[in-house]
Parts: C-alpha cells; structure tokens; sequence
DNA sequence: TAGATTTGTGGGAGATTGTGGGTAATACAA
DNA sequence: TTGTATTACCCACAATCTCCCACAAATCTA
C-alpha cells in the first residue's frame, strides 16, 4: 500500500442484486497494487458507504484491536458499531462488489439506482447522489473551519 | 488464533430445538482455524450471549485464574457470573449449536424467534433484535465518546 | 472513419447455505 | 430394568448467493 491514489468522482449504476461497478480508473489502481478485495463500511458521516482496499482496511482493524479494552463499555460499543457494518467484498470476474441491504439502506442508495464514487486518496467513498449534494448544502466548509485546518501541515 | 476475524452482522433464526446456525462467513473462519467447538456465555452488556472461538475462551479463562483474588467479593461476584452460564459447545454437522434455556432467558432470546449475529474480531455476539436496537438506542456513541476515542491512534 | 478493445450492465445455472424434521443413541428417573 | 426425555447425527429441500457468460455502449487506435 501507501501509494494507492484514488481521485475523482464518478457515476455508477446499482443493480437489481445490489451489485455497484467500481470505475475502472479506481479498479485499474487496485489490480496493479494486487488487491482483490475491499472492506465496505458505514462512514462516519451519514449517507455515504466507506469502501477500504484491504491492506488499508486490515491497518485500521489493527490499530483498533491494539487499542480496544473490552471491558470499557464505549469501546465495546465502538467495535459494535464499525464491525457490524463492515463487509468484506471480493471484486467479480467483472470488478464489481455486492453491496449490503444494511449499508444501502443507512447510505439510502437504493436497489437499481445510481451512485457516486468520490475517490480519498487511499479509500473510496460510495454516495447516494441526493445525500451527496444534501451533504454539500448542509455542511459547506466555513472560514472558521479552514482556520482550523491550518493548524495541519497540509499544503 | 491471534488471526480470526470476524465482522459483519447476519440474521439467523432460533429453531424449536434451540439450534441456531452460525453464519457461513464466521463458520468458514471456525472451520479454517480447525476449532469445532466454541463456548458460549453470558455477554458483559445485557441482551445478548457471547460466543468465543475454544482458544480464545482458554486464553480468557486462564486470564481469568492467574489475576481473581478470589477473597475478593467482587471478584468472586464476577467469576460466578461468568462460569456460572458459561457452556461448551460443539457444532453439529450442519455447523448450527444449541444455546441454552438460561443463556436465551437471559438474553431475551426466544425460541423459533430471530438473533443477530455480531462479528466482534475474535469472538462474536448474538443478540435478541428488539434488544440489539434498544441498546443501540440507549447507549449512542456521543460526541465526547468521539472525542475520547480520538484519543486513541485508531484511523 | 472503421475496427478493436475496454467498460458498464444484465441475466442464468449450479453450488452453497439456512432451516426443518426424523431417528438412533445417550442420559436420567423411577 | 424400564420408560421418558434429551441430545447427536443424518437427510431433505427451498432460498440464496456465486460464478460465469453475454451484449451494448463507450473509448481507444490506427
């Protein structure tokens, strides 16, 4: 991993099984790093899917088994809540992933509709496109946000 | 061990028998790891019974032995809950166990009703639904369990 | 522009899985 | 021992999922 370069937004269609296409820009960038398989999960902001290209994914699971003290009661809760949404999901002979009827339903993309894939840099996020552009009216960076993020060494 | 891992969440119905499939997903990592049996117990939130792989449940058990103090009221409090309702269990030919009339009455299972299975990395729980989205109810990660678990180093 | 290749989408057949039930073996009580 | 209840093991079948093939649209190439 580490330089896995997902960007960009494109859209696709769901199928009757619940079956999404990754963009073949996205799936190129997958099969030359070698990796067959993705973990799909409910993102932190809600109406998106979070798709994690597997060493990405088992990094994450890593650092959260490390850290995790099970008999704390917000922790448990935390593991609850990532794990029961995650899905592992090998690409197809044609690179699409299944997606699941719980994910679909939190992310409300619906059964033969459309999405939109928004490539992060080293994962993808999956959106229904009316609560994608819900997203973008309701929380639009403000000023007061990009103070903050000076803070961060990012440009 | 070290290596099991399961995640996601699957519906699975209680019999007459009180036999409950586990889900192909977990049993395959079961199978893989060559554990045919596993023990089911008491789950630390209420609502539902936790189920570890045979190692795990050796680890945890001789964790359990070398730390109890067992002139500790508490400690002997805590190792009765756990023993108490704990029970071994092999996997019958289609791969289902038997849960137990206490462990169910506890959990608010009911027979020929449904469970949920809940992937939880190196064990897994099963949980009565009405009693699954109750808890989630009840106990919602807030905000400040957010901040804490910034804290630690997990994504 | 025309042909070749890639990409997106749909559907079908076989294998797997979830679930129910029957029967033999075992444990238990009287 | 005998009768009863419980458990373990097996078979059966429907629903689901996986894998494979097909084809049209889009893109690339010469």
């Amino acid at each position: 991993m580490g330089y896995l370069d997902f960007t960009g937004k494109y859209t696709h269609s769901v199928d009757a099984k619940n079956r999404v296409n990754i963009p073949a820009r996205f799936r190129k960038i997958l099969t030359e790093a070698n990796i067959g398989e993705v973990v799909i999960s409910k993102g932190i902001d809600s109406g998106h899917i979070d798709v994690y290209p597997l060493p990405k994914w088992l990094a994450i699971r890593d650092k959260i088994t490390a850290s995790m003290q099970l008999v704390n009661r917000t922790h448990r809760n935390f593991l609850r809540q990532i794990t029961q949404n995650a899905a592992y999901c090998t690409l197809d002979s044609q690179g699409r992933i299944m997606l699941t009827p719980a994910l679909m339903e939190i992310a409300g993309i619906k059964k033969s509709g459309n999405v939109e894939f928004i490539g992060m840099l080293d994962f993808m996020e999956i959106w229904d496109p009316d609560e994608l552009k819900k997203h973008e009216k309701n929380t639009p960076l403000t000023e007061s946000d990009f103070e903050k993020l000076e803070q961060l060494p990012l440009i």
